[in-house]
Parts: structure tokens; C-alpha cells; sequence
DNA sequence: ACCTGAACACCGTTCAAGT
DNA sequence: ACCTGAACACCGTTCAAGT
């Protein structure tokens, strides 16, 4: 058994939560996994949300950078996208995300990196900071979809979904129209990378039709 | 002291939530602040999940639906507007919201409604649908910042603030540029409520621009 | 029908010791 | 320098009793 370090601290977490879920990382579990006695972790990370901290930092930084094309709009649209590939990977990493009451050094280096992409591309320095308000979390590749479908939402049976319909026609309708494969309200039963890239491609569009004009904002 | 009922249990817990933090309400303490043994909550609510999807919508209840006016676009931009105060009244509630597996009835029926205004706008069920993803958690009027700023993140000391200028040199730009009162990273010291409606707007032109072209997704 | 007491199986973390 | 053991102050929840 190696002696034990953040490295291996650090690994360890991310595995155990993305295989038993965010809910199953403890730290008295994690000492388990680790053949040490919970104690023995607090000499490797302050706590327990230092830890977490740590773990965002690791996944963030698998996200590839890819080269920088030739417009702003396509290398944004690229980052986002390999983003969105890395926290698919890490089911559990967007919920800490959001948890953390600052953003952790890789996060920080992920933004100012993006940021330069779209400075680069011709977006004032006004522009680009509400541009980047504008993508909040789709910047690193997770939409917030009102409700935590990574669970695995129970389809209702056929009698819920009837006085579902009833009591919600406008709901069952656009289900109806738009579910292609599960049929549950909104969030369920849908293209989520198509509907993820809706949203970016109209922010994009946004942001590229605001650059053009010249615009900017009243303060800034 | 009246008996006991859910009306009386979520009562005190929003209450409990909008002061002490969400952090803050456990099943004893709720408890306690209700003379009453921890055991004697589970008569009136099933488990402490359930107490956070009624809590819910008793928030969502309390959104004020403004008649639509003229316009859809308008309409839809007075009723997420709406739900923003009564979330930033509770500001516990998105995170709970975010955490629900599944609809609850309130939301349910604020979700029906707001399909409404866009159905009767004239948009088609399938557009409808795709914005009505695209919108996401800002149809409830929250957007997702990336970070949890309710807890006030400490501003960075001077000398922090010279070495994250040298380290992310974009993003000290960005907050040079745009910040009016507190001058912190992405999410601190802007106009949350100008960042919001920017994004809205940019949203909503998208789907009125989709919906004058007669615009249709593949696959719907 | 509603509330209680005691207990179970968990948490994160401190403190004082071991090697 | 690193790991351990025992303990503290919490959790949500079950189960069997009380009134």
C-alpha cells in the first residue's frame, strides 16, 4: 500500500462518485475505499469541502482545449461542447459545481482562457463580460434543466399520464408533440444535446448579431 | 399550542429555510421550533423529501401570474420577472428546486401556464417546446451563475486581487471593466438583475425571430 | 389518530495519543 | 511526519409503545 496523498485522495473521490453517485462520497466511505481510517484524509485535505474542491479541479481540467478556429463563434461553440463531453462523464460534477461558493484555480484558468476567445474575437470587454453572464453554467457544458433527471425520472404509467394530460393539456401536448423517445414532461424524452445546443446557438447568435451592431451597455 | 398539520409543518420550514439557510433545516430542528419530538413530523409528511417538494411549492404558489398582455414575448418576460422576486424572497428555493427528481403539482401547473402564453402567442408546440428547454431553470427566474453567490464570497484582499491579475489577466479585465460595486470575478459586483434580463432578452428575440420565419426542428 | 422514547445506522470533525 | 482510537455533536428514520 503506497502512502497516502492528495493525488491519490483526489482519485479516489472522483472514482467513488462516479460510480456510486455524489450521494456516496463520505468521507468515512472514502477512508474505507482508501484502507484508512477517516481520520488519516484530514492530513491530505483540510476538509471535506476542500476535497470537493479538489475534485472539481480535477475534472475541469480534463476538458481539451481545442485549437481556436478561425471565428470566435465556432471555437466558443467547441469549448462548450468539450466541456459538456467531460461533465457528461462526471454525472455528479456540475451539482458541486454549483455548491462551491467560489471558483477553484482550474475553473478560473477555464474562464480566462474562454474569455480570451471571445476577446480575441473582436467582443469588447463589455460585451464579453455579459456574454459570459448570459452562458452561466452552459459555459462549462451543463444546462440547468430545472429538475435533476440524472436519476432517472419513473415515466408515470398510463392512468398518471392520462389525468396528467387532463389536468395539464398544454404540458401533454408539447409532450406529445416532442417526445421522442421516454414521453415525460419537460426535461424527459428529449434530445438533450440538441436542445442543449438550441439554447447555445441562440446566445451565440445573440452575442454575434450585438458585436456586429456595436452595442454596448448603458454602464459599461 | 394548535395540533399539528402540513399546512403548519411547511409553514415553518420555509420559515425556518428563509432564515437560518437551507443548511439549517434538518427534521429536529424543524422539530423543535414546533414544540413538538422530531418523530412527530413523519404524521404529516412522509420523509424529509416530500417536506422539500411541498416547501416548494408552497414558493411556486406564491409566483404572481400578471394577465397577459399584448404580446406573448411580453407576457412570458413579466412572468418569469415575477417568479424572480418571489425566488429571490426565498433563496434557498432554487437549490432545492434544482434537487426535486421529479415536478411537483406547483410547478407543474406554473410550467402549463407559461406553455400557454407561448402556444397562444402563436408559437408552435414544437418551437415551444425547445424554448421552453432553452429557457430552462430561468423560466422559475433564476439563472444558473455558476457559483453559489448567496453566501457572499469574500472579496479578495489587495494582494490577492494583484496576483489573480497577473495569473488570469482576461478575467481581471473583465471585472475592471464591468465591476460597478464590489469588483470580484465573474458573478460579483454586476447588476444581477441587468445580467439576468440581458440574457432573457436575448432569448426571447431568438424565439420571436424562430417563430416570424416559421422556423421547425428536424425532428419535430 | 396523533404523539413519544429509545434505538439504529449513519455523518463531519476535534483532540490526544501512538509510531 | 503521518496515521490511529475514541469521542462529540450532529443527521434521517424505524419500531414499539403510549394516550
Amino acid at each position: 500500500m503506497t502512502r497516502l496523498n492528495r493525488e491519490r485522495v483526489l482519485r479516489a473521490a472522483v472514482a467513488l462518485a462516479d460510480e456510486g453517485g455524489i450521494e456516496s462520497l463520505s468521507m468515512r466511505r472514502l477512508a474505507q475505499e482508501l484502507d484508512v481510517v477517516p481520520m488519516a484524509l484530514y492530513k491530505h485535505v483540510a476538509n471535506k469541502e476542500q476535497l470537493l474542491d479538489g475534485m472539481v479541479d480535477a475534472v475541469v481540467r480534463e476538458i481539451e482545449l481545442p485549437q481556436p478556429g478561425s471565428d470566435w463563434r465556432d471555437a466558443v461553440r467547441r469549448r462548450v461542447l468539450s466541456a459538456r463531453t467531460v461533465l457528461l462523464r462526471h454525472r455528479w460534477a456540475y451539482r458541486v459545481i454549483e455548491s462551491r461558493t467560489g471558483p477553484t484555480p482550474a475553473v478560473l484558468e477555464y474562464l480566462d482562457s474562454m474569455i480570451g476567445v471571445f476577446r480575441d474575437g473582436g467582443l469588447s470587454a463589455d460585451l464579453t463580460h455579459h456574454a459570459m453572464h448570459a452562458l452561466g453554467s452552459r459555459v462549462l457544458g451543463f444546462s440547468q434543466e430545472l429538475f435533476d433527471t440524472s436519476g432517472g425520472a419513473a415515466a408515470p404509467d398510463a392512468g398518471a399520464a392520462d389525468t396528467m394530460a387532463e389536468r395539464y393539456p398544454r404540458i401533454a401536448e408539447l409532450a406529445g408533440a416532442a417526445a421522442h423517445d421516454g414521453g415525460s414532461v419537460v426535461g424527459g424524452g428529449c434530445d438533450d444535446r440538441f436542445e442543449f445546443e438550441f439554447a447555445l446557438d441562440l446566445l451565440l447568435d445573440g452575442f454575434e448579431r450585438l458585436r456586429a451592431r456595436g452595442w454596448t451597455s448603458a454602464a459599461g
